[in-house]
DNA sequence: TATGAAAAGATAATCCC
DNA sequence: GGGATTATCTTTTCATA
């Protein structure tokens, strides 16, 4: 049963969130905490699984991926088993990024990655319209990023 | 001029994707080289800019934001100053993760974070629609996460 | 120009209080 | 939680191809 973080927690993940090459010594001066603490906090939020991972973020356009879509997508009553087919299609295709199931008019909202549009329309047509129980897909192409960030918030505003 | 990157930045980029607690001497033997060749790799991809950040991804979950909202918003259309009002005052939201501007109905399309549908609504009525140009708000509510992650393709696919 | 071995410096991880 | 120690990793240097 993992316990409540605090409010330096909070910060420390608030830090993290946005640098994570910061060395566990300027983490520590940061939230007002000597080394080892620090560190230990670090440990059991990564236990604790609030940490779930360390990566890099890559700038997707400098790798050739200009376009970036989100796919609303239409799909039948499915089985099981064909669920458990989609999803692992989903999972195997590595330009799809994000897979939601949605309410409202479509069921599903895919973000994907593509060079160009010419790869996204042959990707629509020999790959998503083929997976199982795809019946449409409405493509919202996005044209400028003027917010992309990974850092959650930690703690919900209120509002004036 | 940045230089193009191969296949052995393509492998280091792909792990550091996936995993930025590697060291160097693990990535260097996981890709075929020795310790520093490998770092400086590492260094010319952050100073070209292919790596722009080193983060670490929390749950939001745990965090207390149950819901994850695709929000499509139509606006008016605004003068530059407004514009400019428009963007900082997204910038400042920090459960707007992301932010678009895209083709089609709607204007915007934004991913945002919330405690629950209470909260939803009342960022709806008391930020949302009162944020410069905005007329009108469409939300698409993620029922389950399937797939979530940052890690892009090193190449976009064939397909079958 | 790029590599690898090895030294120097910094940081992470452990121990004890 | 803090201080000090050890282990490990990062970063620089330098010789080599």
């Amino acid at each position: 049963m993992p316990a409540e973080i605090d409010a330096i927690d909070m910060k420390i993940l608030e830090l993290m969130q946005r640098d994570a090459s910061l060395s566990t010594a300027e983490l520590a001066e940061r939230v007002g905490l000597s080394q080892s603490p620090c560190w230990r906090r670090i440990q059991r939020l990564r236990e604790e699984g609030y940490i779930k991972a360390q990566v890099v973020i890559v700038d997707r356009e400098k790798l050739g991926f200009k376009m970036q879509i989100f796919a609303q997508v239409k799909m039948t009553t499915l089985s099981d088993e064909d669920r458990a087919k989609f999803h692992k299609a989903i999972n195997d295709i590595p330009e799809i990024l994000e897979c939601y199931t949605v309410f409202g008019e479509m069921d599903a909202m895919l973000k994907i990655l593509a060079p160009d549009v010419i790869w996204y329309q042959d990707f629509i047509f020999s790959t998503l319209l083929k997976l199982p129980g795809v019946v449409d897909v409405r493509s919202i192409v996005t044209l400028t990023e003027s917010k992309s960030t990974t850092a959650i918030p930690m703690r919900a505003r209120k509002f004036r």
